[in-house]
DNA sequence: ACCCAGGTGGCCC
DNA sequence: GGGCCACATGGG
């Protein structure tokens, strides 16, 4: 229990309304996109997503049969490209033989999909969450480096280990997609809009921290 | 010339 | 379990 993630979560809301994650059109793209940020600046994810769209092969079906050398320059832009373009292609290999697509496989129960995200090289919690939450609407919290921050600025551990942390945000409000969406991505356009750098506490516009 | 960005896996102890 | 490292480009 704590008593200031509500009141944060309200506050954020009232300054920057809805916020409509995941920034991409289709569970497929957002898979690509959760994997190709991982310690990567969203803007650069940006330039690989398009370049992949220009190039039809942000496609599950086309991704599968190109050349890996194409992809990787296309996917230059984003950093760790050699490391990017192997786990996606192999995801993207993955899903489609056993699958077809990914709406299939994101249609299962919820821990028993995250389980199975998590056992392929290159998607690790975080990206799991991610997808599982913005993809295919499960209630499930994501932990990133910006919800770590907001964290330590209300009196909750950042550096406790990741499920841990998740499970202190998902105990307390329903398990609601809807809701898990909106405050993930709100803290998310906090860390952007004003605090960069370590705690976001420091004169943060939106609610008044406290240490 | 640094330092950081919506992590992850491998290896070590 | 935790601590360190490579992975790589682009922008401040």
């Amino acid at each position: 229990m704590n008593n200031k993630l509500g009141p944060v979560y309200q506050a954020l809301f009232d300054k920057f309304g809805p916020q409509h994650w995941w920034p991409g059109d289709s569970p497929w793209e957002i898979a690509v996109g959760a994997i190709l940020t991982q310690q990567v600046a969203w803007k650069n994810v940006e330039k690989a997503i398009s370049a992949l769209k220009e190039s039809n092969l942000l496609d599950i079906d086309e991704m599968v049969s190109a050349d890996a050398e194409t992809i990787k320059e296309l996917v230059r832009p984003v950093g760790f490209y050699n490391q990017k373009t192997a786990r996606l292609m192999d995801f993207a290999l993955y899903v489609k033989n056993r699958y077809g697509k990914i709406e299939k496989m994101l249609d299962g129960e919820t821990l028993r999909v995250r389980s199975e995200l998590l056992s392929l090289k290159g998607i690790g919690r975080e990206t799991a969450d991610s997808i599982l939450l913005y993809a295919g609407g499960h209630p499930i919290f994501v932990i990133d480096a910006y919800t770590r921050r907001l964290a330590g600025c209300i009196g909750i551990d950042p550096d406790q280990d990741y499920d841990d942390l998740k499970a202190v945000f998902e105990s307390e409000f329903e398990r609601d997609p809807k809701l898990f969406n909106e405050y993930h991505a709100l803290i998310v356009r906090l860390g952007k809009e004003h605090c960069r750098t370590k705690p976001m506490c420091e004169g943060c516009p939106v609610f008044p921290f406290r240490k």
